[in-house]
DNA sequence: CCAACATATGAATATATGTTCATATATAGG
DNA sequence: CCTATATATGAACATATATTCATATGTTGG
């Protein structure tokens, strides 16, 4: 345990001893911060309904705005934030743009969140 | 295929087969609605924080607020939406509330999440 | 009963966020 | 070239959200 950390504890509450170890139980700042990012990048309906469209085919922007019934723009701007976080990625083809997900990794973590929706 | 769900898109787009398949891939609106509130819920520096915080043992309010320097207040309003999705539960003792988390599943889905951050 | 303490909560505020509107860019077809 | 189409993007707006402040509730010890 860190002597220095726990010199602030130990002035402001009664279990030092229990907060300093469970302050060793919480990941660096970068992936907390990395983390709840990715987290709130998942937690909008409007971006969970557009990754798991992506789950097997690409689609176009014009596509996925169909099929949620929503603004092209809205949906445009939420692919570009998508994409910034490198969940998706896109192809041009004309005056299409096909995006597709940029790693099964994200598709798994939803389904991961689902099972734990459904179950419950 | 559902006729009358691609009748729209057939209007408005040019890939009707595609969308209508991918249609097929989303969750029902409850579930996408519960899903993403879940994620929201884990997308916070602070409700993230304070979970992992929790993974293996019961904090007292005071503590988790001294372990992540900040108000009570602020810790108490937090627990409060955690509490409401079920994502921690609590037991009084004395003048101490002191908290948990309520089911391992939330914390295989960080963890799970954590991974995702860090191994790209 | 009173003072000190732990927690909860409503109101207020500042900030973040999602969608829309208008418009820019780029491509294809005539 | 000019028009139609697909996408991207900046500004504006409305709403949601996190924290703080003040205060209420409830518990313990004297």
């Amino acid at each position: 345990m860190n002597r220095e950390e726990c010199a602030a504890c130990e002035q402001l509450c009664e279990h030092p001893h229990i907060i300093c170890s469970a302050k060793q139980q919480l990941p660096d700042d970068a992936a907390i911060r990395n983390l709840s990012e990715l987290f709130k990048l998942v937690g909008d309906p409007t971006r969970l309904k557009i990754l798991t469209l992506l789950q097997s085919h690409e689609l176009c922007v014009c596509d996925i705005a169909a099929a949620l019934s929503m603004g092209q723009s809205a949906i445009s701007h939420q692919l570009r934030l998508l994409r910034g976080a490198r969940l998706v990625k896109f192809r041009k083809e004309g005056k299409s743009a096909w995006y597709s997900l940029d790693d099964e990794h994200v598709l798994r973590l939803i389904l991961h969140g689902l099972e734990h929706v459904q179950h419950d």
